[in-house]
DNA sequence: TTTTACTTGTGTCAAAAGGTACAGGTTTGA
DNA sequence: TCAAACCTGTACCTTTTGACACAAGTAAAA
């Protein structure tokens, strides 16, 4: 099974005229890891279906950073999804954070897929909605919880995602999920060890 | 001309099949100011339109509130619209803040409507991607900005909206669009005074 | 082994934001 | 005209977050 017909899969896309647009039209890349996808500012001409790896979707300013999602097989980056309906400069940034596989397809096909293709339409309609859904509740813990609420969430976020109590991310790479500095993390995640929520270690917090 | 040729009008809607649609199922409804049109923790059975008025979308948590945007003719609440993929409850609230004239539709035929009628998947698409853009800016905002900075944004916003240099908002109200409190309002417009920023009388800022 | 880069801990201070309290102004309508 | 409801200003204090500084630990490569 090839990288192709893994996509047509997942994304449920059974009319055989767009699958054949997509194996003609899309062009499979393999990024390394730490190769920007997206970049804020600069034009937006893919539309990039990740396939295998993992590619962070975040905003920044200066020296901070804020996390919006990570991109995992198989899915798109909604804001190059947003970005291919409309010519346009992207707002955020976008790296591939392990060695990826994406299927690039460029953006004028986008639209005129939603008309033709029913599948193509609902996956687009589905990715919109989920992470619309996804940026708002974002969006409300931002603007209504403090940091020890947001980073303890986090935390939880990822033991439930990888299944593991252990999470090994260093302090600055927390800081730079919730829009915060290294030392609020620091302080933070000490005063949860003496709470008991959490055992420290050297790249490595576990959580209780 | 009718409300429901207006909004055919405004959305672009050329299909007469779905124009017959649209009159046969869709409820022309006023409601007067202050009244609900969305709840968070409610179902969302309606997809309101609205034509006439203006609607206030926000998030809350114990007394605070957050603005989310304002929904004018001819608009949709791009939340009432996701809910309508997929049976489930509001987590936003909406309420008209004027007389208000709005058009509901079941949420049962948004989704096939998309696939049968082309006009009426883009105007959703449309949706989707204006308020996810506009959501992504407000986040950013909040992620770096602090209240001075973000206050001051949204005086000028109101002041380009209005075409006018006065703002009628109380600092409770301020307050509650901004997702902080009325006294950190008042201190903040203060300075501004001081710095010559802007004029201040009871309920009236002039922004200089 | 030594260098280099990164990581963690923490003390001190400053700035930002919020909470409480109260005084007094304005508006509306009974 | 009086009361009730809402609005504004501000003093004082606390909590939260951030900035700076420095010490010390860890890892990996030269």
């Amino acid at each position: 099974m090839t990288e192709f017909d893994l996509l047509f899969k997942a994304l449920k896309i059974t009319e055989d005229p767009l699958k054949e647009k997509i194996l003609d039209i899309g062009v499979l890349q393999d990024v390394s890891k730490n190769t920007y996808i997206l970049e804020q500012g600069k034009y937006i001409k893919w539309l990039a279906l990740v396939v295998k790896g993992k590619v962070r979707v975040w905003q920044e300013n200066e020296d901070r950073q804020i996390l919006l999602y990570y991109v995992e097989p198989i899915q798109t980056c909604v804001l190059s999804l947003s970005a291919s309906f409309r010519d346009c400069k992207s707002i955020i940034n976008a790296k591939a954070i392990e060695d990826s596989t994406i299927i690039k397809i460029p953006v004028r096909y986008i639209s005129e897929w939603c008309i033709k293709y029913p599948s193509w339409n609902t996956f687009t309609t589905n990715s919109f909605i989920f992470s619309y859904e996804d940026l708002l509740r974002s969006y409300k813990k931002l603007a209504f919880n403090k940091i020890d609420k947001r980073l303890l969430d986090y935390l939880e976020l990822i033991t439930n995602k990888t299944n593991s109590s252990v999470i090994n991310l260093s302090h600055s790479q927390l800081a730079k999920e919730l829009g915060t500095t290294r030392e609020v993390i620091s302080k933070t995640l000490k005063q949860f060890e003496h709470s008991g929520i959490v055992n420290l270690k050297f790249k490595e917090i576990e959580l209780l």
